[in-house]
DNA sequence: TCATTAACACGGG
DNA sequence: CCCGTGTTAATGA
């Protein structure tokens, strides 16, 4: 049940371990993990399917911040649980998801212990801080039209599909904007050709 | 200028 | 009918 990958790059005792303490567990779609606030007792790496992690605003919605896929693990999970710190995110399965939960008390034993699991710890936080100052650069510098285009690459892209089934008020909520502003860009995309648009549904186009 | 909020009509599931 | 969608008007940053 452990990620081919990690196969590769955890030693064999890791291995074992990871076997020994890690619960395996099922995600229907929309479930939540853990709620911004809650404090963390475990650690997500992802074995399919795909975790939303968000961020809450005092208003109650919610703000995407980035996707984990297979292999994928959670870096702010790292960070807070290694300070028993609250979590700051919220965390729900996007799609059905298979994931694996580590006890946090043993991580840091991990981490002194074996130094791919330092290493992958280290990875983890390195690949979500670039992509978090990629994110603050779209909300700091671009415009919201630039901001969804974005939002719907990516989407396709980890979906792996280029089709959407997802309402204009749950991308509202997830760029933390209102949904007329989506709509009307949506509208404009659809007449200049680079998407087709349902109920509920978005159908992108090559030259997105 | 562009986003937000409220309000409304339309129509598809 | 209910909900998603498209639009407008008023207001604000």
């Amino acid at each position: 049940m452990i990620p081919a990958f990690f196969q590769h790059t955890f030693e064999q005792k890791l291995l074992q371990e990871i076997e020994e303490y890690g619960k395996y567990a099922q995600l229907r779609a929309g479930e939540t993990l853990f709620e911004a606030g809650s404090l963390m007792r475990v650690i997500p790496i992802v074995i399919s399917g795909i975790m939303k992690i968000t961020r809450i605003d005092e208003d109650g919605k919610e703000l995407l911040l980035y996707y984990l896929t297979e292999g994928d693990s959670c870096a702010l999970a790292f960070t807070c649980c290694m300070q028993h710190m609250p979590s700051e995110v919220k965390a729900t399965a996007e799609e059905d998801t298979e994931a694996l939960l580590l006890p946090i008390n043993i991580m840091e034993n991990w981490i002194a212990k074996y130094p791919t699991w330092k290493s992958f710890v280290m990875q983890t936080i390195h690949n979500r801080f670039i992509e978090m100052l990629k994110t603050i650069d779209q909300i700091a510098f671009q415009n919201l039209d630039e901001r969804l285009i974005n939002y719907l690459k990516e989407k396709a892209k980890i979906l792996g599909s280029t089709v959407l089934n997802i309402s204009h008020d749950q991308i509202a909520g997830e760029l933390a904007t209102s949904r007329v502003v989506i709509s009307r860009l949506l509208k404009k995309l659809e007449n200049n050709n680079k998407i087709i648009l349902y109920r509920s549904q978005i159908k992108i186009l090559s030259d997105l």
